[in-house]
DNA sequence: GAGAGACTATACAGACCTGTCTACCTATAA
DNA sequence: TTATAGGTAGACAGGTCTGTATAGTCTCTC
């Protein structure tokens, strides 16, 4: 997640306005961040940021949607590494998560951070907010099904619960505890909604039927 | 949750801009809430203002502190009084919070939209947030205690997990169908931890004691 | 070599922000 | 009655914010 592209200075205008966005918006806010610092710290001229971006607008909007593509190519491909090893399950969501929460600049989830300043629901911001993280839950989701596991659409909304939870709880606290109660609950998660996965008994299967009445 | 304090309008300039900071700070967000526009709305004097709150951030700080005491009151008391009722257990937090979620003007936690809003990870703001969250978490603690559940620690920090990731869904997405997971989720974690209660059977027992490898 | 396109540099308008200053009012208590 | 506490009213300083306007530069292509 941390490097979202090669570290030579991007030649056009445009990606060196988006490349600093993405660092300064994560990293202060959206509100906090102006148009001005984007500008100096970028390089580039005004008259250029406003040819590119007609209002700051724009210019968040295409950091959502760039933060989007870096971040859920970085998620799923650690996923999908961690699920080659045999015999892991949903759980490795918690060491990847784990990953992201050790990088240096880390201040939680940028999605999650920009309803929190965005009060208006139908807003645009919050709109690919919203749709990110419905591809999240339906990457999960088909990694449950991938997984072999029963009630993939249940199973993804509860994890997303766990996820944002874990997210919030890193980003206030700084415990790394988080991590192992995430890992602990994504297990739960998992194994109670299909009772016959990883090394759980027949009888162990029977007590989980009778504890699924939710 | 929502009545705060009796519908007379306060009398000294004091809290009306107290009052008029809990409904605007929350509603609008920190930054976007000016100083004007508080005095406006709590028709006070600048000066008056100024007499009483040296800066915009000793006004936010005492809203958060109100905001912890109003907010605190309803949901332990909430979560208490559900609680009388024999046969329930740690899923009544889910309830109390769909009750909330269901307020107009519900905005999601006003404290994790304080940590998202500041990126200062030491600034004052935070460390109230971090204080409201571990009284919280005391609470919910204090609670498994109350019902008898063992580990009530772990209990607790995975009860956080599932508290913040619940109303996160619920301000980005509204739905409704969160409460319900969230209540499976804290009826997952005080079951698995404690096998004996609530109809879990001797071989259940054992079973869950195998899956407890976090 | 001339035009087009992308970019630079900088001044500025107008709104809004926090915080200060001066001046005045009113009720209460010494 | 007079000092004091608490409040009102509104101008203003100095900064920041988004966005616009004007004018010039550089490079590449036809």
């Amino acid at each position: 997640m941390t490097q979202t592209s090669t570290d030579q200075p991007p030649v056009n205008a445009r990606e060196r306005i988006v490349e600093t966005a993405l660092s300064l918006f994560y990293q202060n806010g959206l509100r906090a961040t102006g148009i001005d610092k984007i500008i100096a710290e970028s390089g580039v001229a005004k008259m250029s940021f406003y040819r590119h971006f007609p209002s700051k607008g724009d210019l968040i909007s295409e950091f959502l949607r760039r933060r989007h593509d870096n971040w859920m190519a970085w998620f799923t491909a650690a996923v999908g590494k961690k699920l080659e090893k045999p015999g892991r399950g949903l759980e490795v969501i918690a060491d990847v998560l784990g990953e992201w929460f050790d990088e240096p600049g880390f201040r939680g989830c940028a999605f999650i951070n920009t309803i929190s300043e965005t009060p208006d629901y139908e807003a645009d911001q919050n709109q690919i907010v919203r749709d990110h993280k419905a591809q999240l839950e339906f990457f999960v989701k088909q990694t449950a099904i991938q997984l072999g596991l029963s009630a993939p659409d249940k199973i993804a909304a509860t994890a997303m619960i766990i996820i944002e939870g874990t997210i919030v709880r890193a980003q206030m606290t700084r415990n790394p505890d988080v991590i192992s109660h995430c890992r602990w609950l994504l297990q739960m998660t998992a194994r109670v909604e299909n009772p016959s996965r990883r090394g759980a008994t027949s009888r162990s299967r029977r007590r989980s039927r009778d504890a699924r009445n939710h």
